[in-house]
DNA sequence: TTGTATGCGTTATCAG
DNA sequence: CTGATAACGCATACAA
C-alpha cells in the first residue's frame, strides 16, 4: 500500500480506505490509486487486514466427507450464500472419527474463522470449551438438539426412523431389515427404525452394518449379508443411503427377486438417481440446499446483529414414495 | 503468548519457541508453559504467525465443483496428504466460467496462501500474470499441457478420446453418438473422439451437448435427443461421465433397446458404482486419488526445496472394458 | 536456554 | 477528504 500510495501521491492510509470503503476518498484520488494498482498489480493482503480488524472473513467449515453428495451439496450452498456476502469458506474433512475432530476445530479456530459450521451435534467436551471460548457464532447442521452450543439447522433422525416404520407398516410389511453404513445418525436412524417396527409388527430385525462409508457394493453385500447370514427372507429394507439401496436393488435383481414384492427397499436422501434408476427408490428427501442455506442465513443473522433469533432450526424431512416399496 | 508466559513466568518469544520448536525450550520451562496454555485455553494466532514468518500455511484448492465425485475425491486425497505435511485447504468453488475463477483467485492470493491448485489448464491472462507476480508453487490438475505456469498433473483429454474412439471401432462399432455435460474438457474428449471415429469409419456423429452438470436424468434426455432428434439409430454412445452413462443406460432400458447389441455405452470416470449396475459400464479410469497426491506431492516438493523437478506429470488413463460395450 | 528489539501489512483512532 | 500514529499477535535476528 506505500508504494501503490507514492504511485499515486497520497499516503498509504488513503489507499487502505479507497480500498475498504471508496466513498471515503475523492473520486480524482480515487481514480489515481486504481491506476497504481492496475500499475503494480498489487493484491492486498487480507491477512494483516484481519489481523488488525480482528475480522477474517473467512468461515470455517466441517463435514465429514466431501464425496458423499449430502454433505457437498450442503456444503455447495452454504458457501454460495456466505460467498455472496464476501466470506471465504475453510472447509476440511473431519472423517467418522470425535478425536479427529477435536483437533480440525483448534486448527481452525487458530486462524479466527469469523464463524464455524459444524456437522452433527455430538462434540467432545474439550471441542465444545473450544469453540465456546472463540465466542464466534457456531452452526451445527445435520440434527437437531434441545441443547445447541449457538444454534442448530437440520432434522430428526429418531423422528425419521420411526416414521419410515410407520410408513413401512402402513405399507403393508411385516418383515424388516436394515442396511447402514458407519455414520452415528445412520445408526440412530436405523434404531429409532427397529424400535418402532417391533413395537409394530414384533420380531427380530436383522442388520447388516458397515463401519466403511456406504457405496453400492455395500448395499448388495448388505443384502447379501442379511438374507444368507441372518435369515431374511424377505419384506422391507431400509437403508442408511440410497446409494446402499440402490446396491440393495441390484443384488435383489441378481438373485432373481420381485421388487417390491419379495423385497421391498427405502433408502434415505434423495439423490439424483434415485427417481431415475428402474424401480424407483422410496426414500427420505432431505433438503440439503436448504440446510447450507439456513445455516449460512443463520450464521450472518449472528454475526451482523450480533445476537440470533431461533436457535433451534427444525427443517423437517419427506417421505417420497415411489416404485421400491 | 504474553499472558501464558507471566503465568509460566517467562517472556513472550519463549512460548512462541515452545510452540514452534519445543526441542529449543528446557524441560522444565516446557512443562510450565503447557500448564499455562491448558490453564488458559490459549490458542495460538495463525494469522499473526503468518504475518511475521510470511508463511500460511495455507494451500488454496480451485475445483469446478465439489459435488462431483471426480473432483471431490481429488481433493480428499490432495487435502490428506497436505494435512500430514500441516497444511490447512483453502476451497473454493470456480463453477465452469473462467471469469468468476479470475476473481477467486485474488480472492484467494490476498489470503497470501503458500501455494495453489487449480483445476485444468485454460486460466485468463490476468490470472496467470497474478498467479506468477505471487511467486508460489502453481499445480494445475486435471490435464496437461507443454507450457504450464509452474506444474500440471493430468491426462491428455485428446488421448483419451482419440483411445475411447479406436476401441470402439476395434470392438466393431461403426456408428456412434456423443452424450457431453457443458465442461471444456469433456468437450475435448468428445471431439476428439469424434474427429478419429470420422476418420476410421466415415459419417456424422451427433452430439447431445449439455450446457448443466452432468446427472443420470441428462444422460436419459441425451439418448433420448440422440434418438429422436438427430437420427441415431443404433451404435456406441461416448458419454462424458459415468452418470451420464447410466441415464443412457435406463433410457435404453425404458425404451426396451438391448445393450450393449442395439446401443453400447462407454462412460468415463469409473465412478464407484459403474461395475456395479447392469450391464457394467465400459469407461475411461482416471485415477483421481493419484492426481491429487501426486499434486500434493508437486507442490510439497516446490514449497521445500525451493524449485521442482518435473513440470508435466502425465498419469495417463486406462480403458475399462465391461458388459456395455 | 532465554530475553530484547524490531517488523510483518493492515485497520482504527484521532487530528488537521 | 487526508494524514500521522498506534495497535493487532506473532516470528526473526541478535544479544546475553
Amino acid at each position: 500500500m506505500e508504494t501503490v500510495g507514492r504511485l499515486a501521491g497520497v499516503s498509504q492510509v488513503t489507499v487502505s480506505r479507497a480500498l475498504s470503503d471508496p466513498s471515503k476518498v475523492s473520486p480524482k484520488t480515487l481514480a489515481k490509486i486504481r491506476e497504481a494498482i492496475e500499475m503494480t498489480g498489487f493484491v492486498p493482503n487480507a491477512l494483516a487486514g484481519a489481523l488488525a480488524s480482528s475480522r477474517s472473513k473467512l468461515i470455517s467449515a466441517l463435514v465429514p466427507s466431501i464425496r458423499n453428495v449430502v454433505y457437498s451439496g450442503m456444503v455447495q450452498s452454504f458457501s454460495a450464500v456466505m460467498r455472496d456476502s464476501g466470506y471465504q469458506i475453510m472447509l476440511s474433512e473431519t472423517g467418522f472419527e470425535p478425536e479427529d475432530e477435536e483437533k480440525l476445530i483448534e486448527a481452525h479456530l487458530s486462524r479466527r474463522p469469523d464463524a464455524m459450521m459444524l456437522t452433527g451435534i455430538h462434540h467432545s467436551a474439550q471441542a465444545r470449551r473450544m469453540l465456546l471460548g472463540a465466542d464466534i457464532p457456531v452452526v451445527e447442521v445435520w440434527d437437531i438438539t434441545d441443547s445447541p452450543i449457538d444454534v442448530c439447522v437440520g432434522f430428526s433422525h429418531t423422528e425419521t426412523g420411526r416414521a419410515v416404520a410407520d410408513f413401512a407398516y402402513a405399507q403393508g410389511y411385516r418383515q424388516a431389515g436394515c442396511v447402514s453404513a458407519g455414520d452415528e445418525r445412520a445408526r440412530r436412524r436405523m434404531r429409532a427404525f427397529s424400535e418402532r417396527f417391533t413395537r409394530l409388527a414384533g420380531g427380530e430385525i436383522p442388520v447388516a452394518q458397515f463401519e466403511s462409508q456406504a457405496s453400492l457394493e455395500r448395499g448388495r453385500q448388505g443384502l447379501a449379508q442379511l438374507m444368507d447370514g441372518q435369515g431374511f427372507t424377505g419384506g422391507v429394507v431400509f437403508c442408511s443411503s440410497d446409494l446402499l439401496a440402490h446396491g440393495v436393488l441390484v443384488e435383489a435383481r441378481t438373485r432373481g427377486l420381485d421388487v417390491p414384492g419379495q423385497v421391498a427397499v427405502i433408502g434415505f436422501g434423495d439423490q439424483d438417481f434415485s427417481a431415475f434408476v428402474s424401480p424407483a427408490i422410496t426414500t427420505v428427501r432431505v433438503d440439503m440446499s436448504a440446510f447450507g442455506q439456513s445455516a449460512a442465513r443463520a450464521v450472518l443473522e449472528r454475526i451482523e446483529a450480533q445476537g440470533g433469533t431461533q436457535s433451534v432450526i427444525d427443517l423437517g424431512f419427506e417421505i417420497v414414495a415411489r416404485e421400491s416399496s
